[in-house]
DNA sequence: GTCTGGCACTCAGTGTTCCCGAGTGCCAAG
DNA sequence: CTTGGCACTCGGGAACACTGAGTGCCAGAC
């Protein structure tokens, strides 16, 4: 049915049109493919792919073109993610190493792999969920005011600000953050509302009401950092593609954190990346174009997730090595540091 | 020589074309404005307002269309900024007033700016020139790695890993870091490097390596930050709007922090908006598009500017209220925080 | 049964021509 | 200085024909 030399003729299809952008014929394939057939076989192939609802021609009297699901069969049986180049990776290494603190790594990421792919580049700051708390400081900013900031294990930072209903004054701060670090050094973030429950009862009474404002401040500044933190680079890739749908809409969908969010998608597998093709994206508005995203961690713990965004017909192969490679340095060095 | 009915003449191109899009001729202007003449008096005002470059006509036979310089004589001499509703203001004061730190005013401002706009806004962070310091946190995250903490007074946060090159205990970094704000605490920025020149001499000996380092890394921060962070959004807005120039160009200009920096531009004085009219920005590559930017800052010290960038066909009374608010409302929040 | 060459057919894209109309510049009269 | 009249220009759209890449189908060869 799907035999050997249909899938040659679709990979065939599929690489010339994402190099050319323009529809394939059956005699170009022969002339570019050595596949030792005639044109007339491979209109007949063809013509099967075709029915079968892989291929598809944009009108009559004009080559073919992969559809989603002829896409979706290359990326998962005809095509071998094609590694970087050692000099790539090189060059990967020591830009992502340069890196001074966690929003540093994030952009250099961001803009590293948006050059590396020609494309638009998605990634997610590394979630807070799995992290642990490494320290907790009170800073009074006045008599009234309060900074508190959180750093966690990956480097992040959380700052507030807290309006305090009395006054305090160096003593009583220094207080509450040594409490405030022995019960929380090294707890993971889930598991804070749980250790500061009770945080209040240990205390003297008349530190209490203080003590109640920072944690609700604490513990808000927690659900508030669930909507995780995205950036994108590289929009100006999109403006050399012509994509089936309004570049509007792709960039409006970038500017929208919740809808990035959904399209990285979400896999337990640590080291596996997801493709969405096309019409596969939750996302109306994004038909045309695919997404390439992979995990990122530290250790065996999934962080977040990185990718691109870029017109279904993209360069799969290499592109998904890009992703890989990119989401593997990163993972090292956030191991590292 | 350009005499009254002249400017009111050019005024009702500039408002015929920013609102249609299209060369406007003698015959429409009569009809859509009561100017109380003939197309043909029309015409030889046209001739003459032409002859000395404010408006242009795209080729013969076309209506007219004004040039840079008609813009500029525009915004300088013949529109008046246009305030905002008060229910705009309202929503702008709520929306601002809602952020939680730092970089939630930021990202509050740029979006609200675009969206109000429906053009390109570009935030630049408070810079930290005119900042000073709030505290100086050192955090011990391992034997031999401290992260270094720096909070200033406008509520920014700089954060760096120092790697040592011996190990610390508690005691020694307490010393530290009560040393460090003794002599930082409520000092501007710029003259922190002065103030901490002598600070390894009044150190015990064996504490002097120690705060090299610490204070190299320091150093460093301040130095680097000088490259201010700028964000900008609502890049979709410009997927309508068609330039002269490449989408492209535009697209990889935002990208560039540097070129961003020079479009907002300087100005010593606080509340003035500052309009670039095509080709008097600096940038090639962004003919064809308008920078209309403005300072804020909280008190009487400018901390940075915040703008939009549009075609140059676009609705400058309006877009310059809505800069000149944004920027203001900004101001206040910043100050009461 | 599979492949191949041949052939008629389709149709997007391109180039040509033609025409229309908005808009202009100029001029002579008010 | 303003106005109506008039001839002129030229971009843009419609109509049209042509070309060529590509297809489907069929009969014959292997």
């Amino acid at each position: 049915m799907v035999d050997d030399r249909k899938l040659a003729v679709l990979r065939a299809i599929v690489e010339d049109y994402v190099s050319t952008n323009e529809p394939v014929g059956s005699k170009a394939l022969v002339e570019r493919h050595n596949l030792g057939v005639s044109p007339a076989t491979i209109r007949n192939d063809m013509a099967v792919l075709e029915e079968q609802g892989y291929i598809a021609q944009p009108h009559t009297s004009a080559g073919r073109v992969p559809t989603d699901k002829g896409y979706r069969l290359f990326v998962d049986r005809l095509s071998q993610v094609k590694p970087l180049s050692s000099a790539e990776r090189k060059a990967i290494e020591t830009f992502l190493a340069g890196a001074v603190d966690i929003d540093d790594v994030v952009m250099r990421t961001v803009r590293l792999l948006a050059q590396l792919t020609r494309q638009v580049a998605v990634v997610q700051y590394p979630t807070l969920t799995n992290s642990t708390v490494r320290h907790v400081e009170l800073v009074p900013l006045s008599e009234r005011r309060l900074m508190f900031v959180l750093i966690t294990n990956t480097g992040r930072v959380e700052q507030r600000v807290v309006e305090l209903h009395e006054t305090v004054d160096e003593a009583r701060v220094a207080h509450l953050r040594a409490m405030l670090n022995s019960s929380l050094d090294g707890c993971g973030l889930t598991s804070v509302p749980d250790k500061v429950v009770d945080l209040p009862a240990r205390l003297a009474a008349e530190d209490r009401p203080l003590a109640a404002t920072i944690l609700s401040v604490l513990l808000e500044s927690l659900v508030d950092r669930h909507d995780e933190k995205i950036v994108f680079a590289g929009a100006a890739n999109l403006a050399g593609a012509d994509f089936t749908v309004g570049l509007r809409d792709v960039l409006e969908a970038l500017e929208e954190q919740v809808v990035l969010m959904r399209l990285l998608g979400e896999t337990s597998d640590l080291s596996a990346l997801t493709v969405r093709i096309g019409s596969e994206n939750p996302y109306t508005g994004l038909q045309g174009t695919s997404i390439v995203a992979a995990g990122y961690g530290s250790g065996d713990k999934q962080l977040a997730r990185l990718g691109v965004l870029g017109p279904t017909r993209m360069d799969y192969p290499v592109t998904m090595g890009a992703v890989r490679a990119v989401a593997r340095y990163v993972s090292q060095i956030l191991a590292a540091s």
